[in-house]
DNA sequence: GAGCATACCTACTCGTGCGTAATGTTACGC
DNA sequence: GCGTAACATTACGCACGAGTAGGTATGCTC
């Protein structure tokens, strides 16, 4: 009597996101198994049955979290990497969207993407995902090859795709385990073992992203002889 | 009285490994939290008690399986990799032990990944076990860099290691997924990449295992399948 | 303000599975 | 042969958490 109201009484479609929002904050914090119902409801600042009334059984609401997340992810990625760019633009940019996105979610994104990786029955989504991410690599390669007159089978693209996906993966995990750590930086690291590789790293080969200072994007210009003020030491190939 | 003893009396070492054997087993098929004591029990041809009486709790139980594995594949790679090699031979080398061992236990050693990198009570041992690894890729990128005369800050190294690693990680998880997959032919799929880079290999540059190019090493591997000719429509960039 | 639908709650059932106590049973020393 | 200790089993305590039943308050329409 003395309190009124107390809580507020919401519409159906505000009172979801809420629930999304702390399900993938407790996810995220506890893991999949270790996150109870009551916690993630309490959180919400709701009880445990409205959350089964509007999400579902836990494992459904797991996947809606996922879901949400991922399409948020492919969405960022999608609308940075136009697909009338040249490949390593292409490249570079959907890099860079893909990894600005986990900096920004840090322990969101990440998180739910190992513990769904780690569930059998929640790797469906998540499997569709990765394709789907394997798919446009995988694309944008072939596309490249093609506009060289070249021709490489289908599986073949589909490891490189797969690893030039996993690295990245790896580091938004990375990125995600160390919050002092800047997104585009790491974007532009990856990028350069991944379009030059490891050997021409080495040799003080560098790639740099929107380049302007010379008319080219990147200087294939073999030759160990590295002509980047790399030789101070200091900053790695190069800092956007 | 036809079975006899029924169940032979065993020495603790040798129960032991029964156990983790089994425990790998169940671990890998249901997942850390969907395999319960009873069936690793079971499994192993022994109950319930014995297990906790051996190896402790569920938790313990499965770190004891995550260190074993663990260490029995990082001696396969640091027996690999030796130190006095190129830089290029020692990664190739390394990589090949890495997912020929993978690839030699499929089920077993990749699921137990995941399921450690899901659970925060987990982890530790996985990290350790990861940033071993990190410090000897990044270790011998230093040193084929010194070589050089150049330098590059630890931080910039760790993090193409990670990438490194991370994308090897990813394909043993493809590796996993594919029963069918050649782990000799994936490495050298990701040496190409990274070694070499996306952007050599589009333009035809690829890289190859051994000196020699003609001899036996690792050719194309024809293979059962006809229609897979590698070797059909001109010679593809990322086939050794 | 009556009637209805929707948002919301407290308090419970019930299965599951970890970890253990009480209890045999086999092998070996003497 | 007979004690004894390691080996092995059955059966249970107990906590925890998913999912639900049934009831209450609030807003909306007429």
């Amino acid at each position: 009597m003395s309190t009124g109201p107390a809580f507020k009484r919401l519409p159906r479609a505000v009172r979801q996101q809420q629930m999304l929002d702390s399900a993938v904050r407790i996810f995220s914090r506890r893991g999949y198994h270790s996150a109870s119902m009551d916690e993630i409801a309490e959180a919400a600042g709701i009880s445990k049955p409205m959350v089964y009334a509007y999400l579902g059984t836990k494992e459904e609401l797991f996947v809606a979290c996922l879901h949400r997340e991922g399409t948020r992810m492919m969405e960022a990625i999608a609308g940075a990497a136009a697909p009338d760019l040249p490949a390593d633009e292409r490249l570079w940019r959907g890099l860079r969207a893909f990894l600005g996105f986990v900096g920004a979610h840090r322990d969101g994104w990440a998180v739910l993407y190992r513990q769904a990786r780690a569930e059998q029955s929640l790797a469906r989504e998540l499997t569709v995902m990765r394709a789907r991410l394997v798919e446009v690599v995988a694309g944008m390669l072939n596309h490249a090859l093609r506009a060289e007159g070249r021709q490489v089978a289908d599986t073949e693209l589909e490891v490189v795709a797969y690893a030039l996906v996993g690295a990245s993966e790896s580091l938004a995990d990375w990125l995600a385990d160390h919050p002092e750590a800047d997104p585009e930086k790491t974007a532009t690291q990856m990028m350069n073992v991944a379009w030059l590789g490891a050997g021409q790293l080495l040799h003080g080969v560098t790639w740099r992203p929107a380049g302007m200072p010379a008319t080219r994007r990147h200087r294939t210009t073999p030759g160990p002889g590295a002509e980047r003020g790399a030789a101070s030491g200091g900053p790695p190939p190069v800092t956007p």
